[in-house]
DNA sequence: TAATCATATCAATACCTGCTCATATGTTCA
DNA sequence: TGAACATATGAGCAGGTATTGATATGATTA
């Protein structure tokens, strides 16, 4: 609504409009439609317990498949499609080794965005 | 199953558990169920568009509920119920003043949290 | 090659989420 | 007080998500 002929009537013919200058500060900060969306994927990534520990365990060291099910006490199916929805998203990769699948962070960017989210929550 | 009969077994049987030393370095990341928990509710805060846009345009200012519908084209109700939940996860608080409720993040942190995410989104 | 192990995928289900529409609450001002 | 305005809330629906159980794929080893 923010170019709608309805707010610009406002803006131009009766001063109606709500805050001018708080909108002002806030529109700058707004971002297009493609990155609310990557921003929103990247969290949605992490927003679920599952998730959140499969990072946390693989903070330090890569882990197979198996390692990260038994250490987390969930199916191999659970763990194997939360994996598939974290490597969609960039978040980790895998290197084949005979018969294990070793699953990893992708770069310190991951790292770091947990962690500090981790501090976060003591204050 | 880390404490499992079946796993202890394994381990002191006859060591097939898949990778100790691996396992070992993941260990200590682990967080508690509360933690794990906490966090992904945090995240799940910020894992939508529209909870993004409303960060985004509360970084720098305040806004009531209407400059935000207004600001990104979306419905009183639909932004006021998005209002409710990034308070209830208290990442936002607001004051009245007369009949408006001005919206604000509840402290750095957030934007910190925020701003280093989108930096991330570049690279 | 056959058996086995590790992982991936499919289908089904139960639960959760984001929005809309209608309505309620609460504030201001005439 | 009553009308108008700003916000909050509840019910309901459509779409999305996390897990399970069964099965498929693919690598290893006997």
């Amino acid at each position: 609504m923010i170019n709608s002929p309805n707010l610009v009537a406002k803006e131009v013919c009766d001063g109606q409009e709500t805050h001018p200058d708080l909108l002002a500060k806030a529109i700058p900060n707004l971002p297009d439609e493609r990155e609310a969306s990557r921003l929103a994927d990247l969290f949605k990534a992490l927003s679920d317990p599952t998730r959140v520990r499969i990072i946390a365990a693989l903070l330090n060291t890569e882990l197979c498949v198996d390692d990260l099910a038994n250490l987390l006490d969930m199916s191999q199916s659970a763990i194997s499609h939360q994996l598939r929805l974290l490597r969609n998203l960039h978040l980790v990769q895998f290197r084949r080794s005979g018969k294990h699948a070793f699953y990893r962070l992708v770069d310190d960017h991951v790292r770091d965005l947990f962690q500090r989210s981790r501090e976060h929550l003591d204050c």
